[in-house]
DNA sequence: GTCGAGATTATCT
DNA sequence: GATAATCTCGACC
C-alpha cells in the first residue's frame, strides 16, 4: 500500500514507517531494515541546511518523492521526501534486505560475496536496485521506482549512540532507525571507536 | 572481525 | 576551491 498522507509527517515520524517497507524498481525489491531521519533546514548534517538548491529542490516538494543525490563521485544515496511541500524534510535509505532480483542485484553488487551485503549501506542500496540520479524527484507511487507501505507497523530500534542520554547540544541527529536483528544492518564502522589494548 | 586511510565528482560559496 | 549523508582495500588481532 502506498499512503501518502502518512509521509506527510515529520522524518522521524516517517521513519519507523519506512522500516519494512518494499522499495521496487524494475525487477528488484528490496526490504528496507534501515532508515535515518533527516530534518532538513533544522540539521546541519543536510544537504538543505543552507536553503534551497539544485541538488535538494525535491526535499521541499511534495512527500512520498524519491530525493537521490550524488557523494563522493562514486555514489548514489536514496531518500524518501515527507513532510508536506515547502518543508525541507527526508528519510535517508541506509539498508535493506534484497526479496527479489537477486539475481540482477548480484550482477550490479559483483563485490558482494553475500547476499547480506547486496544492499548494506546507502550507496550499496542504490547501486542494487539500479537507481541513479536519474530518478530523483519521481513520484513513489506512480514512477520507476515504488514505494509500498508495510500493513503493519514493524518493530524497531533507535540508534542514540552508545547511549547518548543527555544530548546536552551537540549531535541534533542521532535518528537512526533500524529492525532489530537484521542481518543486512548497520555493521559497517561504529559510532564509537573501540579502543584496542 | 575490526581499524585506518584513500578515492573521486556534483554542487555550492 | 571547498565540501559531502560513502565504499573499498590493506593491515592487524
Amino acid at each position: 500500500m502506498f499512503d501518502r498522507e502518512l509521509l506527510e509527517r515529520p522524518s522521524t515520524e516517517v521513519a519507523p514507517l519506512l522500516l519494512g517497507a518494499l522499495l521496487t524498481v524494475g525487477d528488484v525489491t528490496v526490504r528496507l531494515t534501515e532508515v535515518e531521519a533527516y530534518l532538513g533546514e533544522l540539521d546541519p548534517g543536510s544537504h538543505a541546511f543552507r536553503g534551497p538548491g539544485r541538488r535538494n529542490a525535491v526535499m521541499y516538494g511534495e512527500a512520498g518523492h524519491l530525493y537521490t543525490y550524488f557523494t563522493y563521485g562514486m555514489h548514489v544515496c536514496a531518500n524518501v521526501t515527507c513532510s508536506p511541500a515547502g518543508v525541507a524534510s527526508a528519510v535517508l535509505l541506509r539498508a535493506g534486505e534484497v526479496v527479489a532480483g537477486l539475481e540482477t542485484a548480484r550482477m550490479r553488487r559483483a563485490t558482494s560475496k553475500t547476499d547480506a551485503d547486496l544492499a548494506r549501506g546507502p550507496a550499496r542500496l542504490c547501486v542494487a536496485l539500479g537507481i541513479t540520479l536519474d530518478d530523483g524527484g519521481v513520484d513513489l507511487a506512480t514512477g520507476r521506482v515504488r514505494l509500498d507501505l508495510p500493513a503493519h507497523a514493524q518493530e524497531f530500534v533507535t540508534g542514540p549512540r552508545t547511549g547518548v542520554s543527555g544530548a546536552g547540544g551537540s549531535d541534533i541527529y542521532p535518528w537512526r532507525f533500524w529492525i532489530p536483528g537484521d542481518p543486512t544492518v548497520s555493521p559497517y564502522k561504529r559510532s564509537v571507536p573501540k579502543k584496542r589494548n
